[in-house]
DNA sequence: ACTCAATTGCTTATGCAGTACACAGTAACT
DNA sequence: AGTTACTGTGTACTGCATAAGCAATTGAGT
């Protein structure tokens, strides 16, 4: 099977880099670049422009270096793109304080997961289905959710299982968002609706439910619904365990 | 902000390739290729191989004829995608005769839907992230899962919302499959323990989740516990309505 | 102070990707 | 027979990641 692109990676490498464990070099010209400045620039274009427009080039560009300068800093496109999730995710925000217990918790941690990814919506295709390296960021926001759910009762797979469903609906909202905000895609959904209808008894159960406006824009904050789902859900197995 | 690559995609083109509504040509040579018999190379590339190696030129190799012979058939890559990722979807499985009323079918429509991105992970990457067109195989899947909910009197947007979560979850765990499958990524997952444990101070709760065998491969269906988790939630509304 | 090795940024070059364009041949409609 | 709509091909352009070699810069060891 496959890993994205050509997998010449050192793992070693990559991980040092990410967790900032290597020596400053001894000898030699002072760098006119830090790794930071780097990933700074990097999320910003990926921010304004997605992170398609992230090309080794168009950073170097941005810096005033040339392309091949960045590869003193950074090993490979892949291990910027590393560096730069894990910057943008940031330390993970403390939900210990928040009173309530474990549900409370767990939702404000989702909600502050959810914003993330609503202002770096890049985070969520600089993740997908590719080897993704951990950095010390993304471990302190799985720790702080399983922190939440530490005085639960639940076991520790429970509990595992149990973030990453929170994760996975977080996830799938950003993608969903990332489909039909811009307006281009206006064009897309009118076609596909006229399709629909001319198709119609192919599709009962879906023209019914459009019909009942189950596409219409939501007035609540679209985590919500999935995000009580899913906490009753766990919430019955904790009473019930 | 932004889409994937350029953005020169006509949506009338597309959705009528996808749809599989346009005339046959009227004169000129006979054509050597299909769309269909494209889109079958291209799939079985993708499977044996992933996405990434699904390339124009390797698609029109495998097909013995020039790369540029394949945009007669179809407009660009991205439609190529979209033609693959409905084609491998096929017609949605018909649940409305599992007997036990909406959870059943439900969960029997997760349960396909799963076995789906296990047969094709790519599918994944394929509509991650990108304004993907929706042919009708993929809407025959939404309203096999509209249809089961038909009966549990929620509202049509809450209907949608309950599907939507449910994909949400198969499309992560098929993401998390994708991570931790391969042998390669042993050695990451090692490094990564390893500098856990070096830093394990700071991230508590992860590492006792840990050591309580949080992360060992469980023994059940990876797809059930959340499942049943959405599903409670899901009949407690239900009940409560 | 002098030498040397490590490290910098730059230049040049390779290979692969998607795709635009113009050509020559082919089959149906007039 | 001629026109027209189509076919597959060759060539070419652009953008991408990245490898290799070069000259300049610096600190450590003498």
């Amino acid at each position: 099977m496959a890993r994205s692109k050509t997998e010449k990676r050192d793992p070693a490498t990559s991980l040092a880099l990410l967790w900032g464990e290597q020596e400053p070099p001894r000898r030699g010209p002072r760098p006119s670049l830090t790794t930071a400045r780097i990933v700074v620039v990097a999320i910003g274009i990926a921010d304004a422009e997605g992170l398609d427009a992230v090309s080794m080039q168009r950073v170097a560009a941005e810096l005033d270096v040339t392309t091949m300068a960045l590869y003193r800093y950074v090993p490979g496109k892949a291990d910027l793109v590393d560096l730069m999730v894990d910057a943008a995710l940031g330390p993970a925000a403390a939900v210990a304080d928040v009173p309530g217990g474990w549900r409370p918790q767990l939702a404000a941690w989702a909600r502050r997961s959810w914003g993330l990814y609503c202002r770096h919506p890049w985070i969520l295709t600089a993740t997908a289905m590719r080897r993704q390296a951990m950095g010390p960021n993304q471990l302190s926001w799985l720790d702080a959710a399983l922190a939440a759910l530490a005085g639960t009762g639940l076991s520790a797979a429970h509990r595992h299982h149990t973030v990453l469903l929170v994760i996975g609906h977080i996830r799938s909202l950003a993608q969903q968002r990332a489909d039909g905000d811009e307006q281009a895609d206006q064009e897309w959904n009118r076609l596909t609706a006229e399709l629909l209808e001319r198709h119609r008894d192919r599709f009962p159960a879906l023209t019914e439910a459009i019909a009942a406006g189950a596409f219409a824009p939501p007035d609540d904050d679209p985590l919500d619904f999935g995000l009580e789902r899913i906490l009753d859900g766990v919430a019955a197995l904790i009473e019930r365990s």
